[in-house]
DNA sequence: TATTGTTATACTCTATAACTATA
DNA sequence: TATAGTTATAGAGTATAACAATA
């Protein structure tokens, strides 16, 4: 079965070279092609040994940027369900990065705020990421990759509300 | 701690509205979020109850554009284990959706082919996933979904060779 | 009744090591 | 010795159900 057209070198993949053909189009594949790269920048910079995960870091960071959020909305923010949220906070906790208060106003809630030593992690480790990024990804030119994390968001917002978080 | 400037609407997490603050310029982070609603698009098109896995989608559609592929190659080109893509392979097998065959030129590698009902089951689900993609993504225009899939391609190609697929 | 958060638990996916058969 | 593929198995991550406390 030879091929009619040859297939035109950009649309291959990384490594194995493989032609991705229709594949090509579908952005949730090169979502996840594009996920391996920043996988490994991440994995290299921050997540070696014994360092913490990603959803770890993130929780961390949205937590510095929203103090005294509750898990329910970490858990809706990054869709993942209520019971994975609280074993990712009691391992942060446990790892003294995060610290857990009952609100006044609703007994029900938890609030969550970063301890001293959460903030001085999560900004090393956003500092660290951010250089890193922009070395793994030189291909891009700071003007794309600013329009990429732009049209991600977009796409981000495009979320419906049917979602594990609740 | 009152915020001293307002967050920029822009930058905030779908469904529970957080700042995103130092997180918003993280690729890996906006990466992430994306592909939230991919994956909620795949879901509910195609990967319902019995349907295929995201792996299994991509496999196929791989092995569609590059027929005879090894599972090396596939292992490589999707940063998965050669142990996992066998089990892969396995299953796809099981379902009567690929063939395997022996290299006549090195009898150590397996050469992958679609059977007939995999090459119609992939097309189907190719067709199925690029109209919902373009449905869900309806705020962004067809240049922006095209500039987004080439810059997602662009660092993609920023892979590194130290990697899982070997 | 509905919601927040948690515990318990089963399931899926992944990674590592070790094996085989070819080269 | 090195590579392709596989088997076995342990571990990490996730989802579902059920519960307690509060509204």
């Amino acid at each position: 079965m030879p091929r009619q057209t040859p297939v035109p070198a950009a649309e291959r993949t990384p490594q194995a070279q493989l032609s991705e053909a229709g594949l090509h189009a579908i952005v949730g594949y090169q979502l996840a092609q594009a996920t391996i790269v920043t996988d490994q920048v991440y994995d290299e910079q921050v997540g070696h040994d014994g360092g913490l995960r990603r959803v770890e870091y993130t929780l961390l960071a949205l937590v510095k940027a929203n103090p005294d959020v509750s898990a329910r909305q970490l858990a809706r923010a990054l869709s993942v369900t209520p019971p994975n949220i609280a074993i990712w906070l009691d391992r942060l906790e446990t790892r003294g990065l995060v610290a857990r208060t009952r609100s006044a106003s609703d007994a029900r809630v938890q609030h969550v705020r970063l301890t001293e030593d959460g903030q001085q992690w999560v900004a090393h480790a956003t500092a660290l990421l951010l250089q890193a990024e922009q070395a793994a990804l030189a291909a891009l030119s700071p003007a794309e990759r600013a329009i990429l994390v732009e049209l991600l968001h977009k796409v981000a917002l495009s979320r419906k509300r049917a979602d594990k978080g609740g």
